[in-house]
DNA sequence: CACTCCGAATTGGTCGACCAATATCTACCA
DNA sequence: TGGTAGATATTGGTCGACCAATTCGGAGTG
């Protein structure tokens, strides 16, 4: 069934494919050679298109997977933050979150409110009751963020919200995980109660060294030449 | 003078192309054919990297006629920006750079190139010979930026931009200026060099602590009770 | 002098062929 | 049974070659 679509532009006949393909969200879309004779395209031409719906949030590439179609319900950040994702090593993200997020675990220290210490410890007792690493790592988020947000800053909470979007943007391979589920055992468990301690005494040393060696020992795991 | 620049990334080296080009807003560039001689690029691939270009509003192309520099090189920070600075006091905005710039001080120390110092001394340099406070100004945004730079990650540099536009956009009132214009003996330039030297020395600890102590200092004469 | 037309210069777009990088599957062996 | 190495599938990126569409200037003509 070559070249069904008449458009003659390549974006509008690719996008029209995808919609009358009945391709759902998170659907695996043909690999690009079936894509080509499907269209009547030569691969350039539907490389560049697929392009445009790549930066438009429609599709998600990886390279020996496959290209998927996109959850319609996410946000697409701006061009820059996910240009910045691309390009950045994984490496060089958690140095900017080791040199920036224990400054701001500093600030949390000082100007944590109740209710925000509250929100830490909840994001805490969720973490360990994860019976996923999704759910545990969605937790940790929330842990995070919650200490950025104690920085009462609202400068800081932008800066660290933008960090957050490159860090997810960012490819970070295949995250070998050693058990199934996380274990109360997990480092980093210990390490959050150390952090959400020193900032409960509201101790801003304490709390900036907490959050450093945290990351340092994630960045020692994530990079260890296993 | 084919394949001057070394980087691998085509969009990167046609971007320094123009740079060091002297490329000012609405000349005009050289023809493709040309510019795949001096990128040493094949037509494709230049393409693609004048298109990251064209979408950024760098420059500006059109069939029959050439490829030109954009008129407004100022970017406008984005709406989200003006609405963090006005409504962030001027007292936060130093804290959350007291928090974050020494830390990127730290990286810088342990990145910097020569070519970064030298761009440092040269905004040093710069800034003793200021006429105006506004010429002052002008240039220790670049010797902070050149910090930034030397830090050798695109993320801690483009938070530190981020941080830098909120910073303008924030209202700082009457700054009010003892002398005419800036002296010798103003206490900054001390502090600079304190910094400067201590990432020639690749000593991040001091870098971190010289950053520290210069923007207290800023700081400290900002919100004097006088 | 004014007008027309043609050709050169320039960007726009497509094509097919490579090879590289990464992920997944499979067959084989201990 | 379990793990490892190799084969296979898939996207990433570059190259050089075409031809089309548009602009501009200059040669030729009245």
């Amino acid at each position: 069934m070559a070249n069904s679509d008449q458009s003659s532009d390549p974006t509008v006949q690719l996008r029209e494919y995808v919609a009358r393909g009945g391709y759902g969200p998170g659907a695996k879309l043909p690999p690009e050679r079936k894509l080509t004779d499907d269209l009547g395209l030569s691969r350039s031409t539907l490389r560049k298109a697929l392009d445009v719906l790549e930066r438009e949030g429609v599709i998600w590439r990886h390279v020996g997977r496959g290209t998927f179609v996109s959850q319609d319900t996410e946000v697409e950040p701006p061009d820059a933050l996910v240009d910045l994702g691309r390009k950045l090593t994984p490496f060089r993200m958690m140095r900017a979150r080791v040199a920036i997020e224990p400054a701001i675990a500093r600030e949390a220290a000082i100007n944590a409110s109740a209710e925000d210490i509250a929100q830490m410890e909840m994001a805490q007792q969720a973490a360990y009751s994860a019976e996923t690493w999704r759910a545990y790592e969605k937790q940790d988020d929330l842990l995070h963020r919650a200490v950025a947000e104690a920085a009462d800053n609202p400068l800081l909470l932008y800066l660290f919200d933008q960090l957050n979007q490159v860090r997810r943007a960012v490819a970070m391979g295949n995250v070998t995980r050693r058990t199934a589920r996380p274990s109360r055992e997990h480092v980093s468990f210990a390490e959050h109660e150390v952090l959400v301690a020193a900032i409960r005494n509201h101790d801003p040393q304490a709390a900036y060294e907490a959050m450093r060696t945290h990351l340092r020992s994630v960045s020692a795991r994530l990079f260890e030449v296993g």
